[in-house]
Parts: structure tokens; C-alpha cells; sequence
RNA sequence: GGGUGAUUAGCUCAGUGGUUAGAGCGCAUCGUUCACAUCGAUGAGGUCGCUGGUUCAAGUCCAGCAUCACCCACCA
């Protein structure tokens, strides 16, 4: 017989059991050995195939990997189908970091060499992606893999993007987007972030046209974008200005005749009641413009500056030009007063520009709007969530969720970055007849460029540059991996059973998800969503880089094994909330996992002459541990079955360590020794043991399969531990 | 402006209305060649944030308050 070490080496023996299991095919569901009626899903959400994972990677895989190995042993067809996000503007972000390093720039570059770049990094990051997966025991489906920007993906993608076209739920629009000016692309609403900070707040005079002296006075906040005001807006029930609607004040900067009028949508008591209208620069004032029929004047250009029609602040940046307004309108006299203002300013999330309403053309997703059946996408999502078709754990986030839904406004889907996946719509330039004129020339095609144009002929067509949100191809991921991995997969998979992610992403990803599976699929994409927290330092710091407090998981794995920092990770800790992790916590369960390993080599050393084939009569003392152990079963079952990986983890780690190695071990190790009733000691011993490491291998899934490589099994028992039946 | 979470042992956290409120780490004392020092035994350590309420029974449910953390939001 194998000597096996004093204590467990999991880096040595780690590798060599993920071979095991790759080896025998039963990652993939369709190779599981026996008859499996029920299958059990869990879509992986794509790592970033921008960078090496992270701890908070090493949560999910812990508790996918709990749930699918679980299912898996409780007889179900389990498949967790991995695949990595191509990440767009996160990953050309980290590009571009690299590039400006080497003094180089995206525009220099070019489109196509960029690209090309973006491909080649993303692919070696997905290889390290994948065997960081298998070193921390992801038991996932490798013959499923998939890539955000596989041609089959991108093909479903758009497909959706022109059914939505067609049912009118997609539409191209000058509207005002939140823009960073040093990124140069839009964001939709999620991507700004806000901070409370120190401004101003500029009370500015307005004379009136008519030189009889009077004036209006109105505050900003942002005087800078006095040259694009069109008019001057009251509240209607305002009585101060009842008198002056209608007449015609001097806007100060570069001099121009602007009309005053009435809308209920400015707040009489702030400011002084009057509100400047910027159509082009802020989208309240958009809105108003519209409705009033009123000029757009764009001032800022797309480069950050202010261009001619700014007049004197022509060239400058936005910063600038504010200092240079306020000292306009000090010498002019217009300045009545200046007072510190506190309030929120939008920042762009990745690089802290403030972020510039601006007016562009993009594409958006009406979200609100009814379509078949007088439901919009919304409803729908809504809908599934409140009828329990979707359950989300913790149920607390059904609330932030409808919260959420219900501010929800059309989303802008469209990106002025380079990767990702390109929109699929040609504009045809020429625009030679009435219907194409009335088309405007839009020509939304998700099988590659037309020929010609359908309205008008033209062959002079143009594709549009900007690239998909990619949380608009992801949004799509349950099904659209689902269609394209093979023949049957989606009648046999889809809808899936669990969505396993952090709280954090629940509107970017999870709501779309819901919103865009409804869609296409008139089926809810899972039936659970789980939430599990941020991973956190013991000082509640979120980990990064830049504070120097990021745990490598792949480092842990090496010092203290891939068991140790999946137990570290799961236990003490609810969904939903924040998870934290210190080295002393995972030491501690890479002491448990060598409690385990040191059980299992003394009852290995004292089963001579036990025969696993045989079932035993314990003595009544013996029969009555293994009824307690029954009701430890019953217990762990439950918790699994309510999600409560933490609970189970906990209870099979109290009984494992408290009760069967410090007592029942201790006291059969007497009984041994003395010769006593020794057949059922060894009975009691090896089936705790077996059990125990059943129900722990879904935790723990290396320790657990190297020992039971390593026990005498009766012939009925699976050769692997990961498809061994669940022992109740 | 709206909303959410947290407050339990020195630290990090569990706790499903029902015995005397738990775990890990840390601490103290003792022990251990015989599965494991990555070990064992024993122990100290708690007005469960505050104030009220519901209940036969509250850490747990309800209301209010305080402190901290977070999320959402087009009052310029």
C-alpha cells in the first residue's frame, strides 16, 4: 500500500486530479454516467478576458462549483458552461494603458491594428483565464467553451439587434448622452458615477431686448454654456414672471436675442426661479427645447473644446471656459453674485472626467415601450420577478431591482470605442430616392454589408463605426451559448436553473439578461439568481491594486490549496453580502483539510480485514452514531437545497472535525486497539468517513477525491468521488 | 431627494421566534513518540447599538433614534 505524507499535499496532488476529471469526460453532462432525467444548468459569467482572475472570481467559482458538483451528485445532467467576455471598453481601456506606456495611442494605431491587437491579448488572457478555472477546481464543461465574440454569438446577437429593429423597440436618435470628453465615447447611465462636490452657482443677468433697463436674472451652475442657450424658461405658475413671458432678453456672452418662456418642468424656488435653456448640453433642457420647438446650438465639440459658436470662449476646454465666462460676465457686469454650491457631478467610472451631456446620434433600446401583447421589455422583466419566475436570493435586491426597473429609461446601447462587436447597420449615402430619403437611409443588416441599398439602389454604403454595449451581447449570453453549443443544447438546458454573480453587476448584466431572454426566448433565462457580495480586506477595503491589498488566488492556491481558499471564501458569509478574507481564515481550512487527510489515513491504517462488500449489524452504541450522523445528512441536504452553502460548509466542518475526528476516531481507535467489537468499529469509521467526504466534496473537492482514490470501495461505488451518489 | 444593509466575544463573522447565544482566529493553562503540532484537553472572554412595543417566549418580529457603510436619481 501507498505511505502516504503526514500532511496533505495539495499543490502535488491538486493538478493531478483535475486530470482525473477532465480525463473521464464527466464535466460534460451528456458523458455523466447513468440514467438523468433532470438536467441543472448554471451559465458561468464570463470572466474578463482582459487580465488575470481575481479573488472575487474565486467566489463565484466556489459556489457554482458547489452547486453544480452537488446536483451532479444528486443524479441531475449538471452543466456549468464557462466562457470569457471580450469586455469591450474595460478591455480597450486596459489597451490603451498599455499602448500610452509605450507612447502610442488607439488613434494612431488605426482601427484594424488595434483590433488585431485587442484579439491576440484577449486570446492569451483566455488561456490563462481557463487554467486558472481548472487550478481552483472549476468543474465546467470545457467542450461548451465560449468566447463574447465567437461568429456564431455575434451572428444571435444580431439577429436580436434587427428583431428589436423590426418590432420598433430600436431606434437611432440625436439625444443627450453622458459623454466622456478624454475616453471620447457615451455611456449609458450605469457607466457615470457621481460625487457630491464644491461648485459655484452663478447668478447671472439677462437685459431685456427691449432697452427699457430691466433684466432677468438666472443661476447656473455652468456658465460656460451661456453661448448655447436658446431661451429662458419660468415655471407658468410662477408669478414673479408672469409679466415677462414672451418677451426677449440679450443673452450675455455672445449677445444673441433669446426668447422667455413657460414650463412647468423648472422648479420655481431654486435659484431665483428662472432656468437658462442649453438644449445641446444638458438634457433637461433638452427636452424642454423639443417640446418648445426651439434652435439646438452645439458649442462643445466632441474633442472637449468650444467651438465658434461660443464666441469668445471659442478653443477653450470646458474648465477654461468657465473661468473665462465668469471674467466675461464680471467686467460686462452681468455677474450678480456668485455663491459655493455643493452638488452632484457626473464622472466617467473609469477615468473620473467629468462627464459631458452632450448631444449625439446613438443607438437605443426603448425599454418602456409596448410592444407585442402591449408589454415592454420592462414589464416583462418586472413581471417575471414579481409572479416568482425569477427568485433572487437575498429577496432584499427584488426590491432594489423594481426599483430600478422603475426609473428605467431607454438604453443607449451604441459605443465610440473599437472593440467589441460592430453595429450591424449600413447607412447608404447617397440617399438617391423618396423612400430611402424616408428610411434615412438606415439599413439595419445582421447578415454583413448589403450590396447595394434596398431603397435606393446606391452601392455607396457605409457601416456604422461605433460597436455594441457589451452588455448588450452578454445581456444575451444564457441563450446565446446555448444555441450555438450544439444540436439540442438549448431545448435540453434552456431556461437554466441558477445565475450566480455579484450584486454589483445586477442592473448592468442581470436585468438586461432577464429583459433581452424574455425576448428572444419568451422564457425566463434562469429560475435563481444568487447574489454573492464584494470580497473585502479585514479593514472592509475593497481590494485593488492600487492599495496593494489584492489576494492572488492563484498564489493561495499554490501556499495553502484550492480547498483551503474555497472554504475560506464560502463560509461565514450570506448571500449578498460583502465576503472577507484574511490569510489566518484560509489557513485554517487548510488545516481542516489536513484534519481531513490525517482521518483518512488512520482509518486506512486500521481496516484490516474490512470488507466493504459487506454490510454489517452495528453494535446498538455504533447504531446509534450513525443515526445522529443522519440527521448531520439531512441537515447539510437542506442547506444546500436553501442555498445556505455557508451553513452546510459550517455544519459538515463542525461534525467532521468536533465529533467524528475528536470523538468517535478517538473512541474507536480504543476499541480497536483493545480488539472490541472491532467489525463494527471499522463499519462505523469507514462509512462516516465516506459520507462525509461525499457531502464535503462539493466544498472541497480535491482533498475529497484524493482520498477516495486512495479507500477500498464496494463494486457498486463510483470510481470517481464527483459523480459518487449523494449519500441520502 | 429616495432606498438598502450593518451594529452579537479582543478581531472576522454565523445565528431558521423556543434549553444556558455560537464558530474561526487570537489569548491563558495543561498535554501529546502510537492519524494529524497544520494536534488534543480545559478555560477566560457577551447589559446581542439605544428606546419603546407585539408575544407564553425576542439577538430574531414591529416602530422610533443613533452611528457607520453602500446603492439609485436629468433641481439647473
Amino acid at each position: 500500500m501507498e505511505k502516504l505524507p503526514s500532511a496533505y499535499p495539495a499543490s502535488e496532488l491538486e493538478p493531478e486530479i483535475y486530470h482525473l476529471w477532465e480525463e473521464s469526460g464527466y464535466f460534460n453532462p451528456d458523458k455523466l454516467p447513468g440514467e438523468r432525467k433532470e438536467s441543472f444548468t448554471i451559465i458561468m459569467p464570463p470572466p474578463n478576458a482582459n487580465d488575470p482572475l481575481h479573488i472575487g472570481h474565486a467566489v463565484f467559482v466556489s459556489l457554482q462549483d458547489i452547486m453544480i458538483r452537488y446536483q451532479r451528485m444528486r443524479g441531475k445532467r449538471a452543466l456549468w458552461l464557462p466562457g470569457t467576455d471580450h469586455a469591450g471598453f474595460e478591455t480597450q481601456v486596459v489597451w490603451e494603458r498599455k499602448l500610452a506606456q509605450q507612447g502610442k495611442d488607439r488613434f494612431s494605431l488605426g482601427r484594424e491594428e488595434f483590433f488585431r491587437q485587442l484579439w491576440e491579448y484577449t486570446q492569451k488572457n483566455k488561456r490563462i483565464v481557463k487554467e486558472q478555472l481548472k487550478s481552483l477546481g472549476a468543474s465546467c464543461d470545457w467542450s461548451r467553451e465560449k468566447f463574447t465574440l465567437d461568429e456564431d454569438i455575434v451572428s444571435i446577437v444580431y439577429e436580436t439587434f434587427y428583431q428589436l429593429w423590426k418590432d420598433g423597440l430600436l431606434y437611432r436618435g440625436k439625444r443627450i448622452v453622458n459623454y466622456c470628453p478624454y475616453h471620447r465615447t457615451a455611456f449609458s447611465n450605469l457607466e457615470v458615477k457621481y460625487t457630491e462636490e464644491k461648485t459655484y452657482l452663478y447668478f447671472v443677468r439677462y437685459d431685456f431686448a427691449d432697452n427699457s433697463g430691466e433684466y432677468i436674472t438666472v443661476a447656473t451652475t455652468r456658465p460656460e454654456t451661456i453661448p448655447g442657450d436658446v431661451a429662458i424658461a419660468v415655471n407658468p405658475k410662477d408669478r414673479r414672471y408672469s409679466s415677462v413671458l414672451g418677451r426677449e432678453v440679450i443673452e450675455p456672452i455672445t449677445k444673441r436675442k433669446i426668447p422667455i418662456i413657460a414650463d412647468e418642468r423648472v422648479e420655481m424656488d431654486f435659484g431665483t426661479g428662472a432656468l437658462k435653456i442649453t438644449p445641446a448640453h444638458a438634457s433637461l433642457d433638452f427636452e424642454i427645447g423639443q417640446d418648445h420647438h426651439l434652435d439646438i446650438r452645439e458649442t462643445l465639440d466632441f474633442d472637449g473644446k468650444f467651438n465658434k459658436l461660443a464666441g469668445p470662449l471659442a478653443g477653450l476646454t470646458v474648465s477654461q471656459a468657465r473661468k473665462k465666462a465668469e471674467e466675461i460676465l464680471q467686467s460686462g457686469g452681468y455677474l450678480v453674485k456668485k455663491q459655493e454650491y455643493w452638488h452632484q457631478i457626473g464622472r466617467c467610472y473609469k477615468c473620473g472626467t467629468a462627464i459631458e451631456p452632450m448631444l449625439m446620434d446613438q443607438w437605443f433600446v426603448a425599454v418602456t415601450k409596448p410592444f407585442r401583447g402591449g408589454k415592454s421589455l420592462r414589464d416583462l422583466a418586472v413581471e417575471a420577478v414579481q409572479t416568482g419566475k425569477i427568485k433572487i436570493i437575498p429577496s432584499r435586491f427584488k426590491k432594489v431591482f423594481f426599483h430600478w426597473m422603475e426609473n428605467l429609461r431607454d438604453w443607449n446601447i451604441s459605443r465610440q470605442i473599437v472593440w467589441g462587436i460592430r453595429i450591424p447597420v449600413y447607412y447608404c449615402q447617397e440617399q438617391k430616392s423618396e423612400l430611402c430619403r424616408k428610411k434615412k437611409g438606415i439599413i439595419v443588416s445582421p447578415s454583413g454589408p448589403p450590396a447595394r441599398c434596398p431603397y435606393c439602389g446606391s452601392t455607396k454604403i457605409k457601416q456604422d463605426p461605433d460597436v455594441l454595449d457589451t452588455w448588450f451581447s452578454s445581456g444575451q449570453w444564457p441563450f446565446a451559448t446555448l444555441m450555438t453549443t450544439g444540436e439540442n443544447d438549448f431545448s435540453r438546458f434552456y431556461p437554466t436553473q441558477v445565475m450566480e454573480t455579484g450584486w454589483d453587476i445586477l442592473f448592468f448584466w442581470v436585468a438586461r439578461m432577464i429583459m433581452l431572454g424574455l425576448y428572444r426566448t419568451k422564457k425566463v433565462p434562469f429560475e435563481v439568481v444568487y447574489l454573492h457580495g464584494l470580497v473585502r480586506d479585514k479593514d472592509r477595503q475593497k481590494m485593488s491594486k492600487s492599495k496593494g491589498n489584492v489576494i492572488d488566488p492563484l498564489g493561495v492556491v499554490n501556499t495553502y490549496g484550492a480547498d483551503a481558499l474555497r472554504m475560506a471564501l464560502v463560509i461565514g458569509n450570506t448571500a449578498g453580502k460583502d465576503i472577507i478574507i484574511f490569510e489566518e481564515k484560509i489557513k485554517g481550512y487548510r488545516n481542516f483539510a489536513n484534519k481531513i487527510w490525517n482521518v483518512a489515513r488512520f482509518v486506512l491504517l486500521n481496516l484490516e480485514g474490512f470488507n466493504p462488500e459487506k454490510e454489517i449489524e452495528p453494535i446498538p452504541e455504533d447504531k446509534k452514531i450513525l443515526q445522529e450522523f443522519n440527521s448531520v445528512k439531512k441537515k447539510v441536504t437542506q442547506h444546500l437545497d436553501n442555498y445556505r452553502f455557508s451553513l452546510a460548509g459550517e455544519t459538515l466542518y463542525q461534525y467532521f472535525w468536533h465529533t467524528f475526528a475528536d470523538k468517535i476516531v478517538e473512541e474507536m481507535k480504543i476499541r480497536i486497539k483493545g480488539k472490541n467489537q472491532v467489525a463494527s468499529a471499522q463499519y462505523v469509521l469507514y462509512s462516516v468517513l465516506t459520507d462525509c467526504l461525499k457531502m464535503l466534496h462539493p466544498f472541497m473537492p480535491f482533498v475529497t477525491e484524493a482520498i477516495w482514490q486512495r479507500l477500498p470501495k464496494s463494486s457498486s461505488a463510483a470510481q470517481l468521488l464527483m459523480v459518487e451518489k449523494w449519500p441520502l
